[in-house]
DNA sequence: CTTTTATGATAGTAAAACTATTAAATAAGA
DNA sequence: TCTTATTTAATAGTTTTACTATCATAAAAG
């Protein structure tokens, strides 16, 4: 109720006019993320999206060039509020070790409510993020999109999180990609155990999240530790 | 040269009619793994397809009732094929610990030749794979697919895997989310390597293969013998 | 009060995704 | 061998998606 409601500054432009800076751009925003969890991003389109906000396909045209760079930006929002969010929760922590740990749990409860955000549903976003994100770089313009910043945020935060693996052992020779791995673990064990189930011994509940925060704690934790 | 060519078996239809048994189907699969490794599955139609083999788009529903469909197919190929190459490969290896080691092996060089198969180009499968596999499930039509049985393939082989985790450590409480966490990772570590570097350790060379399979076995192995 | 700018309304194109119909080739049965 | 199913290919559609262009109007800025 009274958090203070933060801006998010993206560090490209995924977008052809700053959707935040309008009423029109905030309604895209706001009903993109509530179609594409509704109907996943492969069925939803612009047209559908229009329709719902009583506006014109031309008219989201003028905000962004197409549906994947609008997944861009959402992606990017996500993940620049995510380190934020990060960075806040383990801020005057002093064990190195504690403050990965809390970190994890961060990454992989951020769907759990979050009232931050006024016009973002951050919890219908996360699950876009899960189902989604991987398609953001697992494209035939990936150089391109990576040249233009897109990806920016994402590594950022895998940044931050690697640099708290070489806190707790600087000799660790693996910290990126450790944690690029338990990133993107963090969403497929939760999309696994809702929907794959046999592929992890994480069960589909509310609990997921902490559930799977337990495995990558033990993930992470025995691999930086390791004996050599 | 004098390989037996094997004959992998599917354990369902994402097919309408088997490319195997005629010539047009054959050219189907053959070219779709061209024609998707270059232009990628998004710039992928059948209309192209169609033109490429010198027939119709008509012709190829009659084989596949979507390009997603024949995604499918494809994916489950390589599973099932991996599937066989690996235990193969790890057949009459005594040791558990060199058993999974050598495993990891495997599914980190899948990538590299292999002429045991006829008109399917491995090679440029095992690039799909690394790029549009996961596309395969996320999607929401991921629970009828898998009821479908199009997972199959992949989760009988993370099966194997994880029962080469519990041969070393039978009390290791996560050994399919072990798994399937490395088993994607295999592939995004050599996706990032060559397109988004910073997210790894690993360098995107003719290399990277190996040093991903090394990276993974330092984390398997930590996981599995961590101290309790 | 004029000019820029944003949105809306309308219409259109090109390609993708899929379907229906018919023709030709092949195989099976009498 | 001839007829009749059946399979496969070719042609020609339809519908939807992904965009683009144009013009009118409303609102905001100078």
């Amino acid at each position: 109720m009274n958090t203070t409601s933060i801006k998010i500054n993206l560090s490209h432009k995924a977008y052809l006019r700053d959707p935040e800076l309008t009423e029109l751009g905030q309604r895209i925003i706001k009903e993109s993320i509530r179609l594409i969890d509704e109907l996943g991003f492969e069925q939803f389109t612009f047209r559908k999206l229009a329709t719902e906000i009583n506006s014109t396909e031309a008219s989201i045209y003028r905000y962004f060039e197409n549906k994947h760079k609008l997944l861009v930006y959402l992606v990017s929002w996500h993940w620049a509020w995510l380190d934020h969010f990060v960075l806040f929760q383990t801020n005057n922590i002093a064990d190195p070790r504690e403050r990965l740990s809390r970190a994890i749990d961060v990454i992989t409860a951020s769907g759990t409510d979050n009232p931050a955000t006024l016009h973002i549903n951050e919890s219908a976003l996360y699950r876009i993020v899960i189902s989604e994100a991987s398609k953001v770089y697992l494209t035939k313009e990936v150089d391109d999109d990576n040249k233009d910043g897109y990806f920016l945020e994402y590594k950022r935060l895998c940044h931050h999180l690697s640099e708290m693996v070489l806190d707790i052992n600087p000799d660790y020779p693996y910290p990126h990609a450790l944690i690029s791995t338990i990133m993107e673990a963090a969403h497929q064990q939760v999309f696994f155990a809702e929907h794959l189930p046999s592929l992890t011994e994480i069960r589909g509940t509310q609990r997921s999240p902490v559930e799977t925060a337990t495995f990558l704690k033990h993930l992470v934790f025995a691999a930086v530790d390791q004996k050599r």
